[in-house]
DNA sequence: TTGAAAGCGGTACCAC
DNA sequence: GTGGTACCGCTTTCAA
């Protein structure tokens, strides 16, 4: 834990040099630069932390609040976690962990402490209480999710709707005209803010094509995933000629299982598409089309905005959908003849 | 973010009498006490955290280092994530997220920036390369997970060998005589230290009671998971009349799924117990007894010998194995009489 | 029981 | 292009 004075004394320069030097924030003679440059990293030189909170105004830190709760998806959750810390580094930034009931109050903890530069708020609930919280500290906040009241806010979030919508277009433009959903378990459209949306855009889109469409929301049931079975069955028997899955990696297998037990190829008999996944969807069998939800890009964008609001340059508030891409993979094909 | 100067006028009192009053650090005059702490309350006044690091010498944070691989098993690390923070909290600490490469490049940022007051290393590999890093960082650091070379290390950990050895206990006592073992995909004993002493322990125990023992190791094959399929139908048709499971929980589910399609109950035909598990074992069909990975246990445990290297307490270096314990739900039962 | 003031280790303004 | 130094807001010694 070298300290500044060292560094200077090594270098032959004064405390402030070194300290310009090292930021870049004002011009330095080539060779000075060099032997402080060469001092520094001699001595493993880095600015105190505290210093440089209580001096620079600026931590440095980004507080990263994710209830992660026990009912939570857990790899998603994490994907967006390790997203956000990797965006965070580009500008130099560490990311401190709020969860659990501590994601609220340390919000205000973290904010009337200086603790962190700004928050961004991972696994948005519709009615999220943060929401509030995000509007009485005076720390900037981004959200990575859409809470239902979110006047003033900045927001990042793909576009699920569109996301939806996508791959109904590409089904409806193989010619399936009856299409099936299966969604994640009704207390998921409680409690986090994108299952709606997801099903909202799946329903407009295959009406306003004037699709025949069925949604099923399968109970978490366990490892049998009964629930995801019977959708399927439901689903294929009731007419559907393609399904457009937003569940968890599991129920895509289950689903997959179901209807080779059904005798029902993919895509030859029924396609099959995924929306909003974040997980591989080619290691399945066969391989699953795919309208993806891809962390990085949530994640980099809110902290590039953190980074703004930060810097104070101006951010109007609002929120930015990401449009989605659809990724093939082969699952989809035009119906069957009728039979 | 008021000040400590404001509180101390609002309470009509020096500063130094406020520092003194909130952290307790010297006996107050009742009254004058009072004050301070209302009008700290009313102003919602927190110190300053990068004052606070500065002048006290104390950063209030842990750094935490989980490489989040993408290959690893976000449920369980999450778990453990959690834990940590929760413990973290009873000690008025934050936790500062290292994911990635950045687990290892930001353990050496974090310890010589004076960022976290201790380090907290999750997910440890057998020949972790945090290892090396931990000796030569001043700042005191805590494995949870016991690399191979853990010289001079503090290391806390569930007793994964105890843990196997117990369950073969309770099957051995029940009157097995030849066990079959499902554990994680090969990788998994490169990459991580505990699935090999989980291992060690099944075969020691059940050789130390003579008892006939098999070993599968199925890869991670897809969603399918035939290769767990297989391993159970290739156990039980070898005459396991027990299997002792050590994998995650859809290998769990299929292995259940799969000894149902084999016809054989559980426990009348098969008993079934999982070790090391950090799911609920109850929610399957039946009930699965347990030997569980309690990441509360684990993780508190490292937090409290953090904080005592924080404290300047002595820690002697040394893996500190937690003893494991034995949950039964009704998944084991005698084996049926020889056919 | 309380207060004054010297740091903690940087940043950035003001001079030169 | 470089150096001196006044803070940043708190903790803690020293004095009273």
């Amino acid at each position: 834990m070298a300290k500044i004075h060292e560094v200077a004394k090594a270098a032959g320069v004064s405390i402030s040099t070194v300290s310009y030097a090292l930021s870049g924030k004002r011009p330095i003679a080539p060779d000075t630069r060099r032997r402080i440059e060469e001092a520094a990293r001699e001595l493993d030189y880095r600015p105190n932390a505290g210093a440089r909170m209580l001096a620079g105004r600026r931590t440095q830190i980004f507080a990263l609040t994710e209830p992660f709760r026990a009912d939570t998806h857990a790899p998603a959750h994490m994907a967006f976690v390790l997203a956000t810390s990797i965006a965070a580094r580009r500008y130099e930034y560490d990311v401190l962990l709020l969860t659990e009931e501590e994601a609220s109050a340390g919000m205000r903890r973290v904010a009337s402490s200086g603790l962190a530069d700004a928050v961004l708020v991972l696994d948005v609930a519709p009615d999220d209480e943060r929401v509030a919280l995000a509007r009485r500290i005076s720390v900037p906040t981004v959200f990575i999710g859409v809470p239902d009241d979110h006047e003033g806010l900045v927001c990042v979030d793909l576009d699920f709707e569109a996301a939806a919508a996508l791959a109904v277009d590409g089904l409806a433009e193989l010619g399936h005209r009856s299409l099936g959903f299966i969604g994640h378990p009704p207390a998921a459209y409680e409690r986090s803010n994108f299952p709606p949306r997801v099903r909202r855009g799946f329903e407009q889109r295959a009406d306003s094509f004037g699709l025949e469409r069925a949604v099923v929301l399968p109970e978490a049931d366990g490892p049998r995933r009964t629930g995801v079975r019977q959708a399927v069955r439901d689903l294929v028997e009731g007419g559907a000629t393609a399904l457009v899955l937003h569940c968890d990696d599991g129920a895509h297998a289950v689903a997959l299982d179901e209807l080779a037990a059904l005798d029902r190829r993919v895509p030859e008999d029924v396609s099959v598409v995924s929306v909003g996944a974040t997980f591989d969807t080619t290691a399945f069998v066969p391989p699953i089309d795919s309208v993806p939800l891809v962390p990085s890009a949530s994640c980099e964008l809110a902290v590039e905005l953190a980074m703004r609001l930060v810097d104070g340059e101006p951010v109007e508030a609002g929120v930015r959908l990401i449009a989605p891409t659809s990724v093939p993979h082969g699952s989809s094909a035009p119906p069957p003849p009728a039979s």
